[in-house]
DNA sequence: ATTCGGATTAGACAAAGTCAAAATTATAAA
DNA sequence: TTTATAATTTTGACTTTGTCTAATCCGAAT
C-alpha cells in the first residue's frame, strides 16, 4: 500500500494533497525525506539537500520540517537528547533505540498491544503513544 | 516502602550507599531532587539549589546529575526536545506528557503490559522500555 | 607544613534551533 | 508589460542547553 515517493513530481503531488504550496525547496526537502526513508536529523537533511548544489538554507530546512510535521507528513521523534529525528514513516509504529550508536529501528505496530494504561487526566486527549525500547550491544 | 529522603543526612547516606562521596554540593543537589520529587531539568535544579545561598555552580550541577544517572539514583527522561528531565523516581514507570504545557505525570508500571514486541536485534540487550503517552488538553 | 587526588569553579566554547528583517520570488491587478 | 501584493526564502545574529579545560580548592594523609 506504500507507494514509493521518489520523484520530484510525486513529492509535489503529495504536498499539494496536503495543501502545501510545492516550492523548489520544499520539494527537495521532501525528496530527501522520502526517497530513501529513514530517521534523519535536521542537520542531515540540510546536508543531504545541499549535497549537489545549494538548494535550501538552514532556516528553510527547519521551517519546512516544522511545516511537514504540522501537516502530518513526517513525525518527530524525541529520543536523543541532542537532536530531533524526523521519521518519514507516519504510520503508527514504535522504535528500538540503541543508546550507544543512536541508531533507530522501526517496530511495526501490528501485534504490539499495550494494556492497562490508566485513564487520561480529565479533559485531555491522546496525541499518540510512543514506545521506545532502549537497547545496547553486548552482555 | 518508599521512605522519604528529605534530610541532608538521609541524602548523605543514600550517596554513601551508592559509593558516592557525599560532598556539600552533592548533598544539596540530592536534596533538591528528592525532598519533593518531580521531573525537573538541570536548570531548575540549579536554580533550586542556589535559591537561598549560592551552593553549586552550573558545571557541578551538570556533572553531578550525570553522576547520579550513572549510579542509578535518578533517571533521565528524553521527552522534550529542548531539555532533559531528571526523574527522582527510579522505579519502573511510564509517563503522560502534555505536549503543550510540557507537564509530565507518572504512570505506575503495575498493570501496564506490553505485548508482542519483536525480539531484539541479535547481540543486543534491553536497557529499558519507555512508554510516553503524549496528551493535550481539549477536543 | 606538604603533598596529592578528588571535587568544584569560571568562563570559554559548541551544537541545535529560533527569530526578525531584508531580499527574493510568485501571483494578481491594472 | 508595469505595478502592487503576498508568500517564501535567506542571512546572520541570537538563545538555550550542555560540554570542556584549566585553574583553584578541599580534605585527608603523610
Ligand atoms: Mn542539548
Ligand atoms: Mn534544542
Ligand atoms: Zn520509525
Ligand atoms: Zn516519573
Amino acid at each position: 500500500m506504500d507507494l514509493r515517493i521518489h520523484t520530484r513530481e510525486s513529492v509535489a503531488q503529495m504536498l499539494r494533497g496536503r495543501g502545501i504550496n510545492p516550492t523548489h525547496q520544499r520539494i527537495e526537502i521532501g525528496l530527501a525525506l522520502f526517497e530513501n526513508p529513514r530517521h534523519s536529523s535536521a542537520d542531515e537533511i540540510l546536508a543531504l539537500v545541499n549535497a549537489r548544489h545549494t538548494e535550501a538554507s538552514k532556516a528553510t530546512v527547519y521551517n519546512t520540517l516544522k511545516l511537514f510535521v504540522e501537516k502530518g507528513m513526517v513525525r518527530e521523534l524525541i529520543v536523543d537528547p541532542n537532536k530531533v529525528f524526523y521519521d518519514s514513516n507516519t504510520s503508527v509504529h514504535h522504535h528500538f533505540y540503541d543508546v550507544i550508536t543512536g541508531e533507530l529501528t522501526d517496530i511495526p505496530a501490528e501485534g504490539v498491544h499495550i494494556d492497562g494504561l490508566p485513564s487520561l487526566p480529565p479533559g485531555s486527549i491522546t496525541e499518540g503513544i510512543d514506545v521506545i525500547v532502549r537497547i545496547r550491544q553486548g552482555h
